[in-house]
DNA sequence: ATGTGC
């Protein structure tokens, strides 16, 4: 690549980050951690990588003969999907829409027969926690209207069928407690070890995966389908892209194990990179090109988002003086935040967050993407409940 | 992140 966006840290750990993009240095120790794990190939941070618990987020890491669950973490199949709605841009009341949403928190199987008809449909195993299809949970989960601002390709732009007149919908959301309990399960047995991939173990949690995957996605499909009904809209999908995810792929002529948290695969169409909430999203395209060392320095993966700056913990301390819970429920793009959750408003500023323009950047000095449009946020939505506020 | 932990 041989560009300022590529950092190397050691032989097999790279970052791939502007000289100006923020990175946690505790980040990058978890990555060099990750890195020493037995039969780790490569690892690589994207520009939004952060620490997380033990383990980076943010990040690929690609193993040969083992893999390991802890490195995707619990919320298996997380992921982001786009859509066009059927809303038009013009005349819009956000106050108004905001009150047609109302409250999506409540379990979708105790809405009515319509919506148990809806869930059933999907056809999904059973796995205990279906009072969790279509809600969105906690963290950094949301769902967001969006406005088209920018086409910076109208040809790719045009042939997803993507219209600027259109608002969008993105939800970020993934298998609730599911995957978490698949993860509990698998560390209670067999520790933080990782598994032989001729391991039994191996080959059941290769299965679980792929149930948690696709709980996940239609996890997200129904969260539209049910905000799309409160709308009374309808939305077609543009996109829907797992970022926490384990997959079997050969790279430099060696089969393995590539671990995604936190990142977006470079190798599965069009994709969106979302700010935080008072920042733009980017839709972009991959560019891989057919020059192997590109995709494998980065191992076919991009950021997820814009990246945590701020611990969740440091967030009310440092921001409850400058702002009220009143102004953090709008933003400086003039959107508006529907986030019942004192905490969690707080813990989801746009300052908690890196700029998503340096995340942005630094996949395009890299020679990683093409920027197809940008868009900005309308309404979040996190929660209706929560507590004390 | 979490039908959330003592």
């Amino acid at each position: 690549m041989g560009n300022s966006s590529l950092q190397i840290i050691a032989e097999n750990v790279s970052v791939i980050a502007s000289p100006k993009t923020w990175i946690e240095g505790g980040a990058i120790q978890q990555l060099q951690t990750t890195a020493k794990l037995p039969g780790m190939h490569r690892v690589v941070g994207m520009p939004d990588l952060h620490p997380g618990r033990g383990y980076p987020v943010g990040a690929a890491f690609f193993s040969v003969g083992r893999f390991y669950p802890a490195l995707i973490g619990g919320d298996i199949g997380c992921g982001m999907r786009l859509l066009k709605t059927d809303l038009s841009i013009a005349k819009l009341s956000l106050d108004k829409l905001v009150k047609r949403l109302g409250n999506i928190d409540a379990p979708l199987i105790e809405q009515n027969d319509f919506w148990r008809e809806r869930v059933r449909s999907y056809q999904l195993q059973e796995s205990g926690f279906e009072p969790s299809l279509g809600t969105i949970g906690g963290g950094n989960h949301f769902a967001e209207l969006q406005q088209i601002t920018e086409v910076f390709d109208q040809q790719i732009f045009s042939a997803h069928g993507l219209d600027r007149k259109q608002v969008m919908l993105l939800v970020h959301s993934g298998s609730r407690g599911f995957g978490g309990q698949i993860l509990r399960q698998h560390i209670e047995q067999y520790g933080h070890h990782g598994l032989a991939e001729d391991d039994a173990a191996a080959t059941s949690y290769w299965q679980q995966h792929q149930q948690a995957l696709h709980f996940a996605l239609c996890n997200r499909s129904l969260i539209a389908e049910r905000i799309c009904a409160n709308l009374a809209t309808h939305a077609e999908p543009i996109l829907d892209i797992h970022h926490n995810f384990l997959s079997e792929v050969s790279i430099d002529g060696a089969r393995g194990f590539l671990h995604r948290k936190g990142a977006t695969p470079a190798d599965e169409g069009l994709i969106v990179i979302p700010g935080s909430r008072g920042d733009y999203s980017f839709v972009v395209q991959a560019r891989l090109g057919n020059q192997g060392e590109l995709a494998s320095h980065s191992l076919f993966s991009l950021a997820h988002g814009a990246g945590r700056k701020w611990m969740r913990s440091e967030c009310e301390p440092r921001l409850k003086q400058r702002y009220t819970v009143a102004q953090l429920s709008r933003t400086a793009l003039d959107s508006r935040v529907v986030c019942h959750d004192k905490g969690l408003i707080f813990e989801e500023a746009p300052e908690a967050y890196k700029p998503i323009d340096s995340v942005i950047e630094s996949l395009q000095d890299a020679g990683l993407i093409h920027v197809v449009a940008k868009l900005k946020p309308l309404i979040s939505y996190k929660t209706s409940g929560g507590c004390c506020l």
